[in-house]
DNA sequence: GTTGGCACTCCCTGTTGAAGAGTGCCAATT
DNA sequence: AATTGGCACTCTTCAACAGGGAGTGCCAAC
């Protein structure tokens, strides 16, 4: 990922910070005469002219027409977050106050919106969380409700504490003490594994079951595999997504609509997250880097979080291009700690 | 709600008429030209114009500034609404389109989502459907799982075979065999109520139960009061929000931004649902009608849905006041009838 | 009551012109 | 050889302005 750049002298890297520091501030095109002042170094502005114009040709800036300034462009911020960001870890106090959002006892789901929430407030822009991966989520336990004929509600408490449930239908009606049964059989088996094993498992004993057990088995196992069937899809929690209206570069309505569509189909946000989960550590996607279209104006810092020392899902933020790097990683890294130790506390 | 008018000619509210479909077609101010011609009538712009100057003085439509057309006001629409329009039912095709999207089995959250989304389908606004108000819900039974020391998870199935979790927290540790005879207990009594009954109930059930009862009733009433503390809370589901941004009426970054996070906030508009249930049959707020800033620009129409004969929840779009509601009106009340046919399958 | 005529108002659009910001290049300077 | 000042040039932005268009209100005539 790191790319080197020896025909970029120390002092072009320099500008080329300074740039796009003022850049993200003002949201405007920096010109030569503005970056002779801001950059510190004492030279004229036709001096700065000059690099300017190598850093154009090395593609990290770009003029939106002959007389303005120049904005930073994809390649230009890639550059920047790889080898010219220093990160500066977040101030003890903010992170102790964002410890407190935590520290509340609540469910699994709730630390979650939190920890959304959280994200987009303290950095202005959009924040998103995935809800934790199924592998890594542990079955607890099952029951059986019966509904109506033929209808039974199957509830399955995971290790999380979290409750999922689905009504599903059997191809004949249940008693109660049937239903009591399944779940029991199933409790005993399954207890403290997580649900990808179990749905392999589920599987294997599908077979074994048809000559050898009884029905109720084979119900039991038809129950517990149709409530694990829909388990797999994943999902996110949004946050704050209004702040994307404030910035200006966002704020033509046709984009800012196909954006807010992308994060309600949440396919082509959800992929890129999954991306996300398999690097490991912070995860940045600039601009059109995504290969998403709607994101063409987009970044998004992301992070994975851990319980019990795994990675069970990501979370991060997603704003303009002209985002404020060097201030949101931290506080998105901060974030995916917090969440999973709040989340470890849990089990 | 009928407002007699008995000082404006029939002439001139079919030009109100004629006025504001143009409008609502068009969004455009509609001058006397375009009037006389639309209208039918063979009669000369300046008449028109005549007419339309005793329309601006009831207040009914008026002239964004001296040389655009006019355009209707509040009270015009609220007239147009309340006298003028005929709410022709849906063509039976439609009707059975919509139909078949409930047919699908499926828990009443879904049904729910499905009744928001095909409200914004249909109409290209938002659509809003509120949850099923508990009073409404009967109890069924509850569970209560141990997830650590003194933290108990509490599951609650209700009648509409849905399940609601809440995370809880007693004074001491209880055992499993504690929690089981705790549920049987609150199962016994319970069974069947409604969630409002159970709650005021148990207000009694506790102050007899220090006197007379053993720790392990006191701790299920003290956990089921928990669990039932926060269901009061109200909710709603609101789908195609984007839609309202294809309106020039709303596109305005600011008043977008508003209205979105006044969707996202709930408060406001859950109140104005809530004196939705109340009145009867479909209900109609335009403009500033609603009391709430946010909404000036906006019209809500809703209907409320009932199940097993009693309005449990309310539903609707929200969409510029130039909105259809010829078209609107029978869509949102057809729908709440399918929704309630379809969660009364369910019972 | 209806109509045509007419003056008037206001928005919208396109033009123009000047100011401002910034560039690129070149020749002079260090 | 790098740096600098100077200068011509480009492009945007803004305000002022003018003309066309749409629509009104009023009035006098039908």
């Amino acid at each position: 990922m790191k790319q080197t750049a020896p025909d970029i002298s120390e002092r072009a890297q320099h500008m080329l910070r300074v740039l796009i520091d003022r850049f993200i501030r003002e949201g405007q095109p920096v010109g030569s005469r503005t970056l002779a002042r801001e950059a510190g170094l004492e030279l004229s502005p036709a001096t700065i002219r000059n690099v300017m114009s190598d850093l154009e040709e090395l593609g990290f800036i770009r003029a939106p027409h002959t007389s303005a300034g120049r904005v930073p462009t994809v390649q230009g911020y890639r550059f920047f977050v790889d080898t010219l960001l220093k990160v500066q870890p977040l101030d003890v106090s903010s992170v102790e106050r964002m410890r407190l959002e935590f520290e509340i006892e609540r469910s699994p789901k709730d630390l979650i919106e939190s920890a959304s929430e959280l994200l987009s407030g303290i950095t202005h822009l959009a924040g998103v969380v995935t809800l934790p991966k199924h592998e890594h989520v542990l079955f607890q336990r099952v029951e059986f409700l019966p509904l109506s004929e033929k209808r039974v509600l199957a509830i399955l408490v995971t290790s999380e504490g979290e409750v999922q449930n689905r009504m599903i239908t059997t191809d004949r009606q249940c008693s109660t003490s049937e239903l009591q049964q399944a779940s029991n059989y199933l409790n005993e088996l399954f207890a403290g594994k997580d649900l990808a094993a179990v749905r392999s498992t589920l599987l294997d004993e599908m077979q074994e079951a048809r000559s050898t057990m009884n029905r109720i088995m084979v119900t039991a196992i038809q129950m517990a595999d149709q409530v694990l069937e829909e388990e797999q899809s994943e999902d996110y929690i949004m946050a704050g997504q209004t702040n994307l209206m404030e910035f200006r570069e966002l704020c033509d309505i046709e984009k800012l609509r196909n954006l807010f569509d992308a994060f309600n189909q949440k396919r082509e946000i959800l992929h890129l997250l999954d991306q996300c989960v398999h690097g490991d550590g912070i995860q940045i996607f600039i601009g059109d880097e995504s290969g998403y279209q709607t994101l063409d104006e987009c970044s998004m810092v992301t992070a994975p979080y851990q319980v019990g020392g795994e990675v069970v899902g990501v979370l991060g933020v997603i704003g303009p291009t002209r985002m404020a790097y060097e201030r949101v990683i931290p506080i998105v890294d901060a974030t995916a700690r917090l969440l999973g130790a709040a989340l470890n506390q849990k089990d």
